[in-house]
DNA sequence: TTCCGATGGCAAACATCTACGACGTGGCAC
DNA sequence: GTGCCACGTCGTAGATGTTTGCCATCGGAA
């Protein structure tokens, strides 16, 4: 593949000039600019943008790490985050940690190797250990946090109204009359669940219901772990349940049918994360609905602002999530008890 | 961030030996390689893995484009994809091409500007066009196309059954006794669309039916022109229909709801891409399930594998995929009619 | 003493950007 | 009319951080 300096032979000019052109980072008088610009056409000439990152000092690529890819959550986080990465010119690299530490810390490694100019991280649990840790803790290397965000973290961030959303999807519950709430959290360790399950504890002692330990169940945000959980918790007649998120909304669904029940008649659900096919089933989810495109595009939002002043103050945003009513919940069913 | 040469410095080696330990490419007295090891330590030394891909001219790096993460079908083959990338050490750069050619070919430039070592491409309809589309076509950038290629593309892909999916499927209908079948297809200028109505048409002459027009109704893979097509069909009182994807045949069970017809009684349904969700809602869906995960991952193995050996003969993978029948056929409902 | 093998260092190459210096020309002033 | 200065352009060279071929050196063995 043709280089700067086959440009520049071919066109009769130094390599300063045709990057001056390309850049266009300084005069070429016209004449010159002609020149170049046919011979750049007539080689084909794609400037080589490892070596220009190698002199210019930055990449021009964002890492994103996050736990999974294939869970439903994500993919519309990713794509909020490459659209708004792309139309700033960025290019994303993508790793799944699986939540796992250790996989994390490989490919934060690998990122700040490859010199990414800033990272969007979805943390697995855990604080930030090793090299990478201490370079992203010094503030060398920006990086924005989603989600999920360190105790001690000073920088950026991009949250969800977890706490609020399970709330308000606990509230919904208790309005329609149900006192037996139940609830199958994720793992106590990630904070988006431990937050869920703290909204759902409040909603039902500014109700003056008292939460019991027996309908509370603690899942991994996986489908499997739905079911099992489902299976437990059906056991103790529950008069309705909040799942934590979608993939174990499924699994418990999946136990529901397995006990034969009718939901919402026989249990009453509520989960999180909104997808665009749950209209389509019976019963239709009611759910509280995270804007998760919104998520991975303030992420890389925030990020590019930061890459553009790192001297600003740190941002913390905080997205609001929204109630969609549904089947599941029995709101379209039977009326409210008070 | 400390360099090599500072590394070299501490160690009071020169930077062919520190290269030399970090690469393990030549001997190196122990005594020499603890003194390098020992610096790299106390500086956090990393390499710059840009400066290197400059030097060894390959960047450990390949390109993926997708038509769009957020459609439900892709995450997993981009998951299948990384993993095998990862493991053979190989980063991940992504992009969403939504189907647009000229998405397509300015992320298919950046790659080649990248200088990605290979592309695994999902390909947008109509041929590979520009700079980018001759670079691929003339072999010089290694290219796996994914799921959908190019008439004449002699090189490596990785495809499913289309065309036998959609065979089975609708012989599957046949087989329980429905003969006013419709289908639900893809854009026409989508190849997995066209294999995929042709294999419905062969399956209709198979069993001697002549398929009709007015039961065939072309969406474009979207939520959307699901419902919008379903409407359509169902006023012709299909007893059964074949939806060519996930996302549409999640529209079309809305049409089916607003017209407030059962699936299976009034119409049955069978449609593709299977998903762990799928068997927590009525109907359950009956689908062709098409092994996603393996789709990426086997074309992230015979791309690795033409980077390996650039003159081994081309490769053209066909994964199978496997009907997986539930309730929406009515399988289950009532008896083969005959 | 000489030769060979084992080590290690120098410098070029990878492809770019950019600071700085040089050259030429035009205008103005003496 | 001539000389000088300034500005407009362009090119040289060094910097970015690696890898690696080739050469030099040192020590030991024959």
């Amino acid at each position: 593949m043709a280089n700067i300096y086959d440009v520049a032979r071919r066109a009769k000019v130094s390599v300063a000039t045709v990057s001056a052109v390309i850049n266009d980072s300084a005069y070429v008088s016209p004449l010159l600019r002609a020149r170049v610009t046919k011979a750049v056409a007539e080689l084909v000439y794609k400037p080589n943008l490892l070596a220009r990152s190698l002199a210019t000092q930055q990449s021009r690529t964002l890492g994103m790490i996050v736990p999974d890819i294939s869970n439903p959550f994500w993919p519309a986080v990713v794509r909020g985050a490459e659209d708004r990465a792309h139309a700033a010119g960025y290019t994303l690299l993508i790793s799944n940690s699986d939540d796992n530490p250790c996989k994390q810390e490989l490919y934060l490694n690998l990122f700040l190797a490859k010199r990414v100019d800033g990272i969007l991280l979805a943390k697995a649990p855990g604080p930030l250990t090793g090299d990478a840790g201490q370079q992203i803790a010094s503030g060398k290397t920006c990086v924005v946090q989603m989600l999920r965000v360190d105790a001690k973290w000073k920088g950026d961030a991009v949250l969800l109204d977890d706490e609020d959303a399970a709330y308000e999807a606990v509230a919904h519950l208790l309005r329609l009359g149900y006192r037996r709430i139940g609830i199958l959290s994720g793992p106590p360790n990630v904070q988006t669940a431990a937050r869920r399950l703290a909204g759902y504890r409040r909603a039902l002692r500014d109700s003056g219901v008292k939460p019991e330990r027996a309908l509370q169940y603690e899942g991994d945000f996986r489908l499997r772990s739905g079911t099992e959980g489902g299976l437990v918790l059906l056991k103790k007649k529950p008069e309705a349940v909040f799942v934590a998120n979608y993939l174990m909304a499924v699994g418990f669904m999946m136990a529901v049918r397995q006990y034969r029940l009718r939901c919402p008649q026989d249990v009453a659900l509520v989960t999180c994360d909104d997808h665009p096919w749950l209209d389509a089933f019976t019963p239709r989810l009611t759910t509280v609905n995270f804007p998760k495109y919104e998520l991975g595009a303030e992420a890389a939002r925030v990020l590019l602002a930061r890459l553009g002043s790192r001297d600003r103050p740190p941002e913390r945003v905080e997205l609001r999530s929204a109630l969609c009513v549904r089947e599941s919940c029995g709101a379209l069913l039977q009326e409210p008890v008070r």
